[in-house]
RNA sequence: GCACGAGUGGCGAAACUGGUAGACGCAGCGGACUUAAAAUCCGCAGACCCUUCGGUGGGUCAUAUGGGUUCGAGUCCCAUCUCGUGCACCA
């Protein structure tokens, strides 16, 4: 840790580089100043090209920020500063995603409005992330819990419904008896509720659902016009999960009652030796023969209990049971068995298959282990007895489509259900329905009003926002209904203009609502009229740059994009796409120090002797070091408040990007932390006299050609930072700063234009200290805001360039050549060489190799 | 199991379309300044071997492992191993 000369009595204190005095003084200029407020009138905005860059906002956690969060606010904050610097109008907003389960929670243990801890976090947040310095608009803040936010989102779901996308169904829910309420997904474990070990059951529930599916094939397709990660694309097009194939219905023998199977290979068809239901499936009850109904009820009763661990642990062995009954095979016209099995679910598809065990690995599987046959019904595998071929190949003992490719014996036998009745063409998605209600308190209201006939009314637009209700608790009700059943009737009971009574919705949003469109209202955030003016909107969207983490590559990015076409549908926004290019970055990790016995430690108790390893102070026992995620549990997290307290947010801002690549995952090492702010102590010194205070006498008002080597260097580092921070960069751009600042260490003399030039260029990465020394050598206004500079191309090449020269390829000299010597010229000089000689003597040169201001190679015999 | 990503010094990492591997930083070593230390400044630094009075001169091997393509491979191809992330019988 660094050691502060603390005496107020030292001249040297008044004049070194002090972050806890400039910081702040720089922080309080700009919110006074407002040089990062983006103008909000469109004939201003119009003067300028636009750059809108995103952060993905933060849920403001009870916790406070972790040095994870910094990472990618820090990384736009710099492409924001460069970009308004080149003269962009950039749009750069932060906000708070701030409904939630935690404080929710908090509120029911403590009996305090959820509204009183959301503000005490948002507080904490906004503190936390202001010392760091962003140059956010912070008149543009959002908060999704305000009612002047959630009005809009209400009114976005208002749009959903007239649209027909949202509709009311009974689906099942996590229901936790013991705490008469629906649990999330992440609530529940092994059938248990994870704070008690109550049991959790699956209940039928009326719910709002959003018809997502709707949009499955838009989703998808869009996803190639933009510049997103290649695995974040491939990852929600799995999760989108189209599939083409047919519908096959099977006639079960003997009754009047059939059943319809999705298959991805209607060409196997003839291989279909037998057909397997999902337990849960409709028809089982009804074709169970009374021999096997013990047999089958019992296996339905037992698959129902299943909790997911056992279903994992048995995902290998094929269970199931024959339920007496055969269906007939549309192809073949002959009887098969029908089974139902666990392997075979019933909210896929249409919770039956035809078994084809030669061309599938389950069926294989499965008929291999209750002796089901095996029919080999496409030609190019090995033994379909022992394995199966799943890959394509000539259809064989298919009557009609016998000797066709399977592309073609796919359609074929399509086109042959469809002339027949007996099936269709079906695409299938992965996708489903986006449950969309929950049964909590913290969230947004539905306007929506249920009369006393059964039909639904809505809240008209100009009703807008319905507002949470004051309740005594913040828990469900004794019998059960969410949270706000407890308001009084005076919020609950609504007479309609016509007369017609009815009861509010109690079910509230989930919290994904409110940041699936917090993007738009930074547009136009405080418009008290519209949720954003659609001009604003056409000349800001879409979004230029969408920096967060990975975890959000599904849910978050998907619910957004829907929203947005919906919106688009309705002619609410002009791009098809929200977000045109999106970057993730990569989690930080911290050393963690266990006990064998793992109970950890933090890491002031521990003392790290290095390659000797760690031990527990106290006691000397030897604990484990290890890299982890940072967590509470784990008390390795590394908080920003600390490392600016010790170091300041300008070597905290560096550090947090010279760590290594923004998309990987990568260590926070302190030492580490002390070499940025050592970088930026030789900058200060490099301008300022610590013993006078006054600028450093090395700097002279000459201009840059005085040093012509320095101002070479100063015009590569230019290109080099530039062209490095727009391409994500950063740990390469700030090299590159670092070897101009040990450039500038050597020369006599450093001009004051060749200074205030690298001093805008450190400026996007190390704000606080580039105002000061700004200031400090008389330049106009706020660095934050002044011009970009351009580098001088003929400057960042050199006269000479040096030829690495090979000998088969392996190095065996170096040699200077003039920039455009041509290929024979620099042959004669590398044969010159006199190291050369014991290399070339008595070889016949094959072949000379010439890569132009690279190297050359001799290939030689 | 499947899909995706990643393996480079003691450590974090550089290396543009195949073209001098290890920029920059941390830790380390030597020197200067200092009564001394810290800080600072200057310098050294992949491993091994030969050579030299020497801080000289030279060579060999090195980007997880084994092959291949090429004048030339960290980079391209094939196989294997390890780690990370995501998904979990999707018909």
């Amino acid at each position: 840790m660094r050691q502060c000369d603390s005496s107020p009595t030292s001249a040297r204190h008044m004049s070194r580089y002090e972050p806890s005095v400039i910081e702040p003084k720089w922080q309080n200029e700009w919110e006074t100043k407002k040089p990062f407020k983006t103008p909000t009138d469109l004939a201003e905005l119009k003067k300028k090209p636009k750059y809108y860059v995103l952060d993905m906002f933060p849920y403001p956690s009870g916790a406070g920020l972790h040095v994870g969060h910094p990472e990618g606010y820090t990384a736009t904050d710099v492409v924001a500063r460069l970009k308004r610097q080149q003269g962009f109008n950039v749009l750069h907003p932060m906000g708070w995603d701030a409904f939630g389960l935690p404080a929710e929670r908090a509120a029911v243990r403590d009996g305090i409005h959820p509204a009183v801890i959301t503000k005490r976090n948002v507080d904490n947040f906004r503190r936390q992330i202001k010392r760091l310095g962003f140059s956010y608009d912070w008149d543009r803040e959002v908060d999704t819990s305000a009612a002047d936010y959630y009005r809009w989102t209400q009114w976005i779901f208002l749009k959903l419904y007239e649209k027909g996308l949202a509709y009311m169904a009974e689906v099942p829910v996590n229901w936790g008896p013991a705490l008469g309420t629906v649990l999330a997904n992440e609530e529940v474990k092994d059938g248990k509720y994870v704070e008690t070990g109550d049991p959790v059951e699956r209940r039928l529930m009326k719910q709002w659902m959003l018809k997502i599916t709707a949009y499955g094939d838009r989703l998808l397709e869009d996803l190639d016009g933009l510049d997103w990660p290649e695995g974040i694309k491939e990852m929600q097009r799995n999760w989108i999960g189209k599939s083409e194939g047919a519908e096959v219905t099977f006639q079960v023998q003997g009754t009047n009652e059939s059943f319809v199977v999705f298959t991805t290979r209607p060409d196997t068809l003839f291989g279909a030796t037998y057909c397997t239901l999902a337990p849960e499936h409709a028809l089982v009850a009804k074709i169970t023969t009374p021999a096997q109904k013990a047999a089958v009820d019992a296996y339905v009763a037992e698959a129902k209990n299943k909790s997911e661990l056992v279903r994992k642990e048995e995902a290998k062995k094929k269970t199931g049971v024959f339920t007496g009954a055969h269906a007939i095979n549309p192809a073949t016209g002959k009887p098969v068995p029908v089974w139902i099995a666990d392997y075979v679910l019933a909210s896929y598809g249409t919770g039956a298959i035809m078994a084809v065990p030669a061309h599938d690995v389950r069926d294989h599987e499965f008929a291999k282990t209750f002796g089901l046959p095996i029919i080999e019904v496409v030609q190019g595998g090995k033994d379909v007895q022992a394995e199966a071929f799943v890959e394509e190949g000539v259809a064989v003992n298919s009557g009609q489509l016998d000797g066709l490719k399977t592309l073609e014996a796919k359609k074929k036998m399509t086109a042959w259900l469809e002339e027949k009745g007996l099936g269709k063409k079906r695409v299938q998605y992965q996708l489903r329905d986006w449950l969309f209600s929950r049964q909590r308190y913290w969230g947004e209201p539905f306007p929506i009003i249920h009369l006393e006939d059964g039909s639904i009314a809505t809240v008209p637009e100009s009703q807008l926002p319905v507002e949470l209700p004051h309740v005594d608790e913040y828990k469900p009700t004794a019998d059960g209904r969410p949270p706000l059943a407890r308001a009084g009737d005076a919020w609950l009971g609504v007479t309609l203009p016509d007369g017609r009574k009815g009861v509010r919705e109690v079910n509230t949003m989930p919290q994904w609502a409110g940041s699936c469109w917090y993007y738009l209202r930074y547009l136009d955030a405080k418009n008290g009229t519209q949720a954003w003016n659609p001009e604003i909107e056409k000349y800001w969207m879409p979004v230029d740059l969408y920096v967060g983490g990975v975890e959000h590559a599904v849910l978050h990015l998907l619910y957004a994009r829907f929203w947005h076409k919906v919106l688009f549908d309705c002619g609410l926004v002009s791009t098809k796409e929200p977000f045109q290019k999106l970057f993730n970055q990569g989690m930080i990790l911290a050393h963690s120090y266990q006990l064998p016995m793992q109970k950890y430690h933090e890491l002031k108790d521990i003392d790290d002797r290095g390659e000797e390893g760690a031990f527990l102070k106290s006691t000397g026992e030897r604990v484990f070091k290890q890299i982890e995620k940072m967590s509470k549990s784990r008390f390795n997290v590394v908080n920003p408040d600390d490392v600016i307290n010790d170091y300041g947010a300008d070597t905290l801002r560096l550090y947090e990007l010279f760590m290594g690549p923004l998309e990987q995952v990568k260590p926070w090492e302190m030492k580490n932390v002390e070499g940025c702010l050592r970088f930026l102590e030789r900058v200060w010194r490099l301008c300022v006299d610590e013993e006078s205070g006054q600028p450093n006498q090395k700097l002279v008002e000459a201009g840059p050609e005085s040093e012509p080597e320095l101002n070479k260097a100063l015009h590569r580092c230019l290109q080099a930072v530039e062209r490095d921070t727009l391409a994500m960069r950063f740990n390469t751009a700030i090299s590159h700063m670092m070897t101009f600042t040990n450039e500038a260490m050597k020369t006599k003399t450093l001009p004051k234009a060749i200074a205030r030039t690298f001093i805008t260029v450190l400026a996007p990465y190390a704000p606080h200290l580039a105002e000061e020394l700004w200031s400090r050598l008389g330049g106009e206004g706020l660095v934050s805001i002044a011009p970009w500079p351009k580098f001088d191309a003929s400057l960042v090449v050199d006269d000479t360039v040096t030829y690495a020269v090979q000998v088969l390829g392996k190095l065996r000299t170096e040699i200077q050549a003039p920039i455009n010597a041509t290929e024979a010229e620099v042959r004669a000089m590398a044969e010159a060489d006199p190291k050369m000689k014991p290399w070339l003597e008595g070889k016949t040169v094959k072949k000379f190799v010439f890569v132009p201001k690279r190297l050359v190679n001799f290939v030689v015999g």
